[in-house]
DNA sequence: CAAACACTTGGCCATTTAACCAAATGATAA
DNA sequence: TTATCATTTGGTTAAATGGCCAAGTGTTTG
């Protein structure tokens, strides 16, 4: 593995790893439709805000939402819609793991 | 967010965390064409074998990839070839955070 | 301008992760 | 059956992560 590929490699795994996080999954899916602010999201995860609001930075650091100020709020989005639709293929992963499971009972 | 849909979010989070390494995209780079033996990939990584041996625990942990035994050698194989596809979305997050970080200067 | 509101940031703590070395396991070769 | 090879597993340690609370920042409202 020469250093050109480790750092890409690196650069790739830093924006799976922003994925990899049940909550900033289901924040990314609200943002999917139309954008919200930091109140709006919070209301449907039982956390914090302030909880919430570093998982969207987590997001927001790995380039997957961006945010704006209006008045008071500060709303996301999603800058990169691909990142939804490819998650059919991890969705395929665990449909065969829940089979393969099934298998060995 | 429900507990079935906490249930579905923390499933493909353990996806896309098993795969945000860089040592264990670079695995799965190399078993796309074809298997490996466990000794096979520890030279490419500059890393102890047991340490190889255990990102690749993580990766058949997470159903991506399966292994059979050989003789002496244990040979891996890449389960869902769609995963490394997938990740042309991931390589636009960062093409785009390129370029945003070169506007910004 | 002070209070209230919407967020973000810093601090702290518990848990998880990743690396290495050493010891254990499983299979073949001597 | 003992030695050797290929790999896994256990133990240890340092660093990263995720959660909450409290304190700070930026905006609007009274």
């Amino acid at each position: 593995m020469t250093a050109e590929q480790q750092r890409k490699l690196t650069a790739r795994a830093a924006v799976l790893k922003a994925l990899a996080h049940p909550t900033r999954l289901w924040l990314l899916e609200q943002l999917q439709q139309q954008e919200h602010c930091v109140c709006d999201l919070t209301d449907g995860v039982n956390a914090d805000i302030s909880t919430v609001s570093k998982h969207l930075s987590v997001l927001k650091q790995a380039g997957i939402v961006r945010s704006r100020r209006d008045g008071k709020q500060i709303y996301y989005r999603l800058e990169t819609p691909c990142l939804l639709k490819m998650l059919s293929c991890v969705e395929s992963v665990i449909e065969k793991n829940a089979k393969n499971h099934a298998e060995l009972v």
